[in-house]
DNA sequence: CGGCAATTTGACTATCCTCAACAGGGGTGG
DNA sequence: CCACCCCTGTTGAGGATAGTCAAATTGCCG
């Protein structure tokens, strides 16, 4: 199912990284980027393992190389809110200084470029277009925060797992999504969130994550053919269902 | 020393704003401030007046000098979620492209300092300590909004108008916040919300902050002397409450 | 003093949560 | 290779929290 891609010996030079065009290194030319390559090493992460920690000094930031992580933060009695989700090419942590006020943390196996937070700040510092970029991408990571608190906030729980599945579908866009040619108003996603982490993302219970999803099922809008995968069959009543 | 008779007499001189040093300007020494200020221009806003409205283009941004904002999306059958509340020295808007994902509308008296997007962006661009303090202010903001989807998505009523008092308490000092030097335990707040809008704030109804206003009241954690004032008595107390 | 809007209070309901039992399926060891 | 086990997910019953609808009250402003 899964290409497996050629993934060079070491991955010392960024022009073999494929998200060289889409991170904010994208913002460097050849010689800038070597620089920032001097100061950055790439690193393997397993499902469930941790890079960065809830309340610790930031000490470091990164690039998403492959992979899903999560970012979410937990009252002191346990309960978990998955704050943000990040992709490829997608940046993580926290610079210029204060503590980060989430962790990091892998859903699937991933690899990040990852940079010494006060080595990253001071390379950034000096490379305004570098900044230029991270600014950007941080804007637009607000502006979807912003568009999540209003589905935390205001939405019934139909409304909050129809509008996961519509921005996974969005999201997952050329990875992990599959289009059958015979289906093309189908769409099939290998979500890389247990039903617990989905609950954590929409702040509800597994069960009621649950319900909904064989809720959706029996309306047909939706197929369930395992676990973790999810075929989109009616995209109009899923975007129906997001209110 | 220097003749002050060339300085016009207008409030187009920013080194009479208030904010000058608070706010993104403060990355610009006093020859940019002047080019700066050639593109802005100062505005008044009533309470309910809106500045931007949801989903149009970015036309402008803004610096707050005076007065409460809020930043709200709604759902299409007319549900609110207030994602933002900005304050004096706060930026507004999304410069770099794109439509505002929300509106922004005053909830007091407003003064702010605006901008076409199209002359920011390129002021920015050439101004990479301007951009580089936007950055800082956008990371700020977004730390601040993910720590907001905690309470969306995790928290009980109760946890939650808790919770918001404190941060009110926090981000009014020094404001409408008046602290009673023969009570110093105590702190008066007079909020720049209605009970809708804190409601909106919250992802609650006005009825249940209503009532959780009361509960609050009769445990002797607040006083509430008036609608739009609040004194908290018991900050221990509160703090517990905020989970 | 009256009118009006905002807020509070009350009664009832619905949604979602909690607790508990059950099912399925993927991996392991016999 | 198959049986078993454990973890994840599903289903069910009952309860609690917050929402809805409606009425009463407050306080602000002319």
């Amino acid at each position: 199912m899964q290409s497996r891609s050629q993934v060079p010996p070491i991955m010392s030079n960024c022009d073999l990284c494929v998200i060289r065009n889409h991170a904010i290194c994208a913002a460097l030319d050849a010689k800038e980027l070597e620089a920032l390559n001097a100061i950055g090493r790439t690193r393997s992460i397993v499902p469930g393992e941790s890079l960065i920690w809830e309340g610790e000094d930031s000490v470091l930031v990164a690039n998403v190389i492959e992979g899903v992580l999560k970012l979410s933060t937990n009252t002191e009695d346990g309960r978990e809110q998955i704050v943000g989700v990040v992709y490829p090419s997608d940046f993580i942590g926290r610079p210029f200084g204060g503590t980060t006020g989430h962790g990091v943390t892998a859903l699937t196996e991933a690899k990040v470029c990852v940079f010494s937070r006060r080595d990253f700040d001071a390379f950034a510092r000096e490379h305004p277009a570098l900044e230029h970029k991270l600014l950007e991408r941080t804007l637009g990571e607000l502006d979807r925060t912003r568009r999540w608190m209003l589905l935390l906030g205001r939405k019934s729980a139909s409304e909050r797992l129809a509008s996961f599945l519509l921005e996974m579908a969005e999201r997952l866009e050329g990875q992990g999504c599959a289009v059958d040619f015979d289906k093309p108003n189908q769409r099939r996603l290998t979500l890389p969130f247990s039903r617990q982490q989905i609950a954590d993302v929409l702040g509800l219970t597994i069960e009621t994550v649950s319900r909904q999803f064989t809720r959706l099922k029996q309306d047909g809008v939706i197929d369930l053919p395992s676990r973790r995968d999810v075929t989109i069959l009616d995209f109009a009543a899923l975007t129906a269902e997001a209110g």
